[in-house]
DNA sequence: ACCTGAACACCGTTCAAGT
DNA sequence: ACCTGAACACCGTTCAAGT
């Protein structure tokens, strides 16, 4: 039967886990689906477009779990620990997510739900975009190099660790110049 | 006269500006220096060798004007905004280093000096280590994004503005986290 | 010491033509 | 609708041989 998106959508996101992404190219891919280079042009646009399909789907992990209970501080670390959780869960993810050329509207979505939710704690509209950028470009930044780094060299519980304490870090920072006093 | 090693990292720093990352090769750089693809290999052992060198030049900025005044949170900023500068000065900065293998010496050297730096002024070293750590990734996952989505879209004014805010946000979290009350 | 010539093993992408 | 065949314009790298 013939190919369907979803098929070359499945085999890249496999191919990505297996080779990483500076080795995944549309030769290999179109190897693994038993076809011609030129037949998976039929079913994305380009390479990019093809990252970016699974860019989006690696950023579905961290859409489900959105917080929903808590307060403020407790669903911003939650927000923060889901993102990273859905970089890590695939090879080189941070770096897939990071470099995309345009923002992916799964993230833009995470990411004015985190400042309604400042916002409705009490946070100016400007506080709030300037403490979720911070909150994601942490753990962009952090999860870039975390897993750039060859994994094995530093025990995984350490960057657990490291990772923990930096979002609180930044989450004390709103707590000190973006939140109300009383929140 | 033949070339020097000097002269192929002055040609691929000043591509690097022109052309972007993506579009660096070993056989434009080739091309510029009126040189064949292979007698770049004299003088750099891969590409990946002249790209190493590239962000180590980059980085030399920001070692140059790593700060020595003010109290513990002012040479914390000027660390943070010197490591932004740094990376904008040249096209794709942020994504060069971000991505290299290896962490630069120069960048290990800031990071540690910053770490005696707070260990001085009453922090813990592992308190130190975890603040600095929140620090350059919050600088690295900001400039990385800034710079990579085109840079027309939001008036420079406006990023400066972002980043300073963030950088102020993730200092008042060192402040309240991991630096004596009376620091 | 420094570079050429020439190759090797790859890339992403396009597009007429087939089925 | 979906893919092949075949090409185009590229890559990074190696290495004998030249000067």
């Amino acid at each position: 039967m013939p190919l369907r998106q979803a098929d070359v959508l499945a085999a890249a996101v496999a191919l990505l886990d297996e080779v990483g992404l500076d080795e995944l190219s549309t030769r290999k891919l179109a190897d693994r689906l038993g076809v011609r280079p030129g037949a998976l042009y039929w079913h994305y646009a380009s390479k990019q477009a093809l990252l970016d399909a699974i860019a989006e789907q690696v950023l579905t992990r961290m859409a489900a779990d959105l917080p929903d209970t808590g307060d403020w501080a407790e669903r911003l670390r939650a927000f923060g620990h889901g993102l990273r959780r859905a970089m890590l869960a695939r090879r080189d993810g941070a770096r897939l997510i990071s470099t995309m050329n345009d923002v992916s509207p799964l993230m833009m979505d995470g990411f004015t739900q985190m400042v309604d939710m400042l916002c409705a704690a009490g946070a100016s509209f400007e506080g709030a975009v300037a403490g979720v950028d911070a909150v994601t470009s942490f753990v962009n930044g952090y999860t870039l190099e975390e897993q750039a780094r060859k994994v094995g060299r530093v025990p995984r519980e350490f960057l657990d660790l490291g990772f923990a304490t930096g979002l609180d870090i930044v989450v004390a920072g709103l707590q000190a110049r973006v939140m109300p006093p009383g929140a």
